[in-house]
DNA sequence: GTCAACACATTGTCTGACCAATCGGCCGCC
DNA sequence: GGCGGCCGATTGGTCAGACAATGTGTTGAC
């Protein structure tokens, strides 16, 4: 077990440094001493103090460049979740947490496209429109297509005008594209997947909030069935699924 | 403008074990190679080592001790959140933000404590109460009562059943009470929101999914205009303000 | 005034060394 | 044989110094 986190002289260096970042010692765009001097005003050497200042930029936090120094960057909604969950990627989810994530994934994409219906400018109508289109013609790129269908989810999010969506489903997208193998393997997805992105934005469009969230719902349920179908027939390490009930839940 | 984030060697040293990771050379439990085999076999410093693994410990994908080596740890989807996000309390979200968190925060509570009322398991409805009546008790120690608040919110998420709710209530929690001080600074927020919760609590237990989805719009509608009203009393700082006052404000 | 060249400051990286925690084996006592 | 403690090897933790790479500012020629 892990009892006591036993603090390492670079963790003090990070966890002193967000104090003196929250009581607004160094403010955004402020310049931070040099590693030199941070390294004697803390009393470590520099590499522990390079190793506290590296995660506090992997954070998102610190500007860190060669020449340059050190800056505070100014974070926003964005940052909190830009910089963090970038090795989603990483892991490989039972099922079970595969079919909740899609949950709160189905959950939140209902509502961000009812929203995008009133919401959205001309101009995200436009990059939607693009978008769509470009996926028309990637059938033979699945990675490219992959990449649009991300964009896509995120710029209705975007268009929802509300900046959290925009967060959520970035990660809740990147914690299911793990199993893209298994997506790509179904060569019904791309163009399933495609029409039903057609339909969305058209809806969009029209201005017609309660097709659209149908639709999307629609979408991410089939999605996840194909993905669960793919990781049962591959041999997967059987866990205890009792396999229960399907998709179900929000949408019908 | 970051238009290609120069390599640096511990930058290539995390990306090249991610790899390794994902390709399940090392698995879950493993035993890396130590630190000056992986310099040498990477061909860079054992300060370039370091740094990229440092990182890979604050991801929660590596179990770092000293005498003891580098192991691979088995993540969950918990850990995905466990991990990243630690330092949301650092920044202070512009009014319009926090509106969108507290929206999403509210459509994916509203959901929780619906499934609740139904998947919750006697034991989880125990702790429940437990929590309520503690937080009776606790008026006059605010940062217990926040702890007992957020305690509330994930238990009941966690009787939903949901685990990727747990998380994401979690994280959407932390971001919110970044403006504790505002929020204990009104008297009235403990009180309302412990009533708030008790009705809740007693929602669940009967098995009330609409009344309890209600109640919890109603506490979260309220605490989010509590903490507005108290920024906008509050001289906030003027962020950035280069006194052109409050015009556009998509910064960033 | 423009612009190139130089000097300086600062992070990036490497090396070697030593410290500290952990683990495992050896020894001796019972 | 079994057990406890010592001790050394392994390995991460930290440090100091040196040099490389890069950005910034200044100087000087034109």
């Amino acid at each position: 077990m892990e009892p006591i986190s036993k603090s390492s002289l670079a963790d003090g260096v990070s966890e002193r440094l967000i104090l003196l970042l929250r009581e607004g010692k160094y403010r955004p765009g402020d310049r931070l001493p040099t590693e030199r001097k941070l390294a004697e005003q803390f009393g470590v050497g520099r590499t522990s103090v390079r190793e506290g200042l590296r995660y506090l930029e992997k954070m998102g936090i610190l500007d860190i460049h060669q020449g340059r120094g050190i800056t505070v960057r100014s974070l926003s909604l964005e940052d909190i979740f830009a910089y963090s969950v970038p090795l989603t990627s990483l892991i490989e989810l039972p099922n079970k947490e595969i079919r909740d994530t899609m949950y709160a994934r189905r959950l939140l994409e209902r509502e961000s496209v009812y929203l995008a219906c009133e919401n959205r400018t001309a101009k995200e109508l436009g990059e939607l429109e693009e978008i769509v289109s470009e996926m028309g013609r990637s059938f033979d790129a699945p990675y490219e297509w992959l990449e649009l269908d991300k964009k896509f989810h995120v710029t209705v999010a975007r268009a929802s005008g509300n900046a959290a969506f925009v967060q959520l489903i970035r990660v809740l997208w990147d914690i299911f594209v793990r199993h893209s193998e298994a997506i790509l393997k179904n060569p019904k997805m791309m163009t399933s997947s495609t029409r039903f992105h057609r339909e969305i934005y058209e809806a969009i469009e029209a201005g017609d909030g309660e097709s659209a969230r149908e639709k999307m719902s629609a979408h991410l349920v089939e999605s996840q069935e194909i993905v669960l179908e793919a990781l049962e027939n591959s041999d997967r390490a059987p866990e205890e699924s009792v396999s229960q009930g399907k998709g179900g839940g929000v949408g019908h």
